[in-house]
DNA sequence: AGTAAACTAGTACGCGCGTACCAGTTTTTG
DNA sequence: CAAAAACTGGTACGCGCGTACTAGTTTACT
């Protein structure tokens, strides 16, 4: 009985790391990782300063867990939409929440820590799922060239705004060129 | 005489000026735009901390100069290498200044500002070439797609690291896929 | 020559930050 | 039941930051 009972305080402390997390993740999206500092989390969290050090040995520690979720998330997404069209599922996502996650992609080219393999994770996550729309395997040059050129179009959207007419049109002129036979 | 003969004073600001752009700049390029704060500017160029709020009005406005020049800059290396081999260009780069670029480039989406402008100016900048590369008009749909590719292929190998040989061959095949009669 | 403008440089204010600390409470363990 | 471990939450320290202020100096204009 002891056992697993009413584990109610570890249960408690799972579910407040996790808000912690979200929390991070979410003002990671609204403002870059500049955002993410721990009175920040700790107030978007409803919890109290002290937790965030608690639960997260530094804020660097933090962010990087933040950022292995998002891409959690964002692959999940990816995959689930199956992509049979690409730019719905560019199109529908958060601006901002894409922008954080560049952000920190390329923050991970200047360490080569734990965010270096998110970021890693992100990117092959992301080629393996266009190689599987493309139908051949994972690390076919095709696969590689419609993801980098997907890459491309995508900041672009994202940051200049291009319109959504241009970009829809860019992504089928890649398509095509990667499913040409060479 | 009283005119141009030593006009030593105000010489002597534009050089200021521009040396803590320049000072700014490299800042950007080692740690990021977190790393350029007033006092850091200052004390790379040897001027003392109220030189930089004389004259910049904002954090916002030096760092947003400095991008400007640090664009400048490289379109200008990107022209005179003609990008005939787009890889040496690409690989003998300095990799930090390069993060610190697209670092910029991310920020810009963020707020519609000065930012966005030299962000714009710099993707147009670096299509034109890759067009002229192809000899294409600028707004042509190859170059778009082209550029685009070189993009990913960009990120991926100044973010993740992925191999020159790699890099190489994706971008030979790009150049291909465009040149390639649709 | 004399007034205004440009420039220099030191210093101070207030703030948010990461993190450490610690006195409490609760839960698990032997 | 007692001792240990996990957890809570309030508070404090020290620092670097953006920026403002001010007194002094130099240069440009009439």
């Amino acid at each position: 009985m002891t056992r697993s009972a009413t584990t109610q305080p570890q249960a408690r402390a799972v579910h407040r790391r996790a808000a912690l997390l979200d929390a991070a993740a979410a003002l990671l999206a609204e403002g870059g990782s500049a955002a993410v500092s721990h009175r920040a989390v700790a107030q978007r969290a409803a919890l109290p300063l002290a937790a965030t050090t608690y639960y997260f040995a530094s804020r660097d520690e933090l962010i990087a867990e933040a950022f292995g979720r998002l891409v959690d998330h964002e692959l999940a997404f990816m995959r689930e939409t199956g992509l049979d069209d690409l730019m719905d599922g560019l199109a529908g996502r958060d601006r901002a929440q894409q922008l954080g996650l560049w952000e920190l992609y390329l923050h991970a080219g200047r360490e080569p820590g734990v965010l270096r393999t998110h970021a890693r994770r992100w990117s092959e996550g992301c080629q393996a799922v266009v190689a599987d729309l493309l139908g051949v395997p994972v690390h076919d040059p095709r696969a590689q060239l419609l993801y980098s050129a997907m890459c491309g179009v995508w900041l672009a959207y994202i940051v200049d705004g291009r319109p959504l007419d241009e970009v829809r049109q860019l992504l089928r002129l890649a398509t095509e060129a990667a499913t040409r036979p060479s």
